[in-house]
DNA sequence: CGAGTTTGACCGGCGC
DNA sequence: GCGCCGGTCAAACTCG
């Protein structure tokens, strides 16, 4: 670990040592859409809920609740906390980036990150309105403007605020077919960038309601391009504006919490072996029939701006790796982890 | 016509 | 100091 850098978003591992949270799953749309559980508590609801114990970042939403009509509902969301705890960590883009686009380094280590995650310290909530750095200093970055036109741009004010803070960012994965997955909330696209190492464009996506600085990055993975990695910076300062009920990608009877279940598709990347490794470490990542439990090793990773399906109830919350394994067992493995994936890849080439 | 998307350019951080 | 690259801006364009 010595020199290894965590890659800030996609990370990880997940959790991997009990660091991190986890989850993953698929779901719905802000208000949860499973059922009445969530239907009384709204996805923001159950933000205010855990802000307090969450660091005033964390982002908000997501949830792929589209589904692309032919396919069965197949969420696999990757949590990435350690990721997003990594990249508060680092910092460092092009690692990150580079992670993504790898889909990470190994797991083996584990980064204590989750404390950072825990640590609310990282980003105040002020925050949220990065924008508002942004503009603010400005003034004088029309200097370079001033060379005459520098062809087209009048030479807008960029941030010059040394240091801007970042808002934490959580990343996760899901396998869809479709980019832009339905979280709720509304989002307008602000730019596309080709990725370094990836076919893949990224696109950066900013909550259209006004005051709301949340932003996200949608991606597919360059290892999988069912897979798309999304990674959310920021919190809401509003309600949801839209809950759809029946978010797509959960099954209305699910299982026995009466919550969505998701449908995995096979797994993935993991051969038997690594399926076993990866459940040992990650006995945190819930399964997705549990109805979105997100569980975490720490509890106060939970995001606010989860989705309520989510964040229902660290149900798994004590982790037991063996008790959690008969209930993965043939989701687990769909689950796929960062780190395996890489180590995957590595075996392959 | 307003909202959202596309797209090329600019800015700033970081590594070399 | 330079170049690379991620992130962002904003004009132009598209769509409902």
């Amino acid at each position: 670990m010595a020199n290894m850098r965590f890659p800030d978003e996609i990370p990880s591992a997940f959790g991997g040592g009990g660091g991190g949270s986890i989850f993953d799953m698929a779901g719905t749309s802000c208000e949860g859409s499973g059922g009445d559980k969530w239907g009384s508590l709204g996805f923001m609801d159950l933000l205010g809920i855990h802000q307090d114990f969450v660091a005033p970042s964390l982002f908000d939403s997501f949830q792929p609740s589209i589904l692309p009509p032919s396919s069965p509902p197949l969420p696999v969301f990757h949590h990435h906390d350690d990721d997003i705890l990594h990249e508060l960590h680092t910092d460092s883009k092009q690692q990150h980036l580079n992670h993504q686009a790898g889909l990470l380094s190994p797991a083996s280590t584990v980064p204590e990150s989750s404390e950072v995650l825990n640590n609310p310290a990282t980003p105040n909530s002020s925050s949220i309105s990065s924008s508002s750095n942004e503009l603010a200093a400005n003034d004088e970055q029309t200097k370079a403007g001033d060379d005459e036109d520098k062809t087209k741009k009048p030479l807008k004010p960029k941030k010059k605020n040394p240091k801007r803070q970042r808002e934490p960012r959580f990343a996760f994965m899901t396998k869809s077919d479709i980019d832009h997955l339905d979280d709720g909330y509304r989002w307008r696209k602000y730019g596309q960038k080709a990725v370094k190492n990836s076919p893949y464009p990224r696109s950066y996506y900013r909550c259209t309601t006004a005051g709301c600085g949340v932003k996200k990055r949608v991606e597919r993975s360059s290892d999988d391009p069912t897979i798309v990695v999304t990674t959310y910076e920021g919190q809401h300062t509003h309600p949801c504006p839209i809950m759809p009920r029946g978010a797509i990608g959960i099954a209305p009877d699910s299982s026995a919490f009466g919550a969505p279940s998701f449908i995995i598709p096979q797994p993935m990347y993991l051969n038997h072996q690594q399926q076993q490794q990866q459940q040992q470490l990650q006995p945190y990542i819930y399964n997705s029939t549990p109805s979105l439990n997100i569980t975490t090793a720490s509890s106060n990773i939970i995001h606010p701006s989860f989705p309520g399906f989510l964040q229902e109830k660290p149900r798994f919350s004590n982790p037991n790796p063996s008790a959690l394994s008969h209930r993965d067992h043939g989701l687990l493995q769909d689950i796929v982890p960062t780190p395996m994936r890489t180590e995957a890849k590595e075996e392959d080439q």
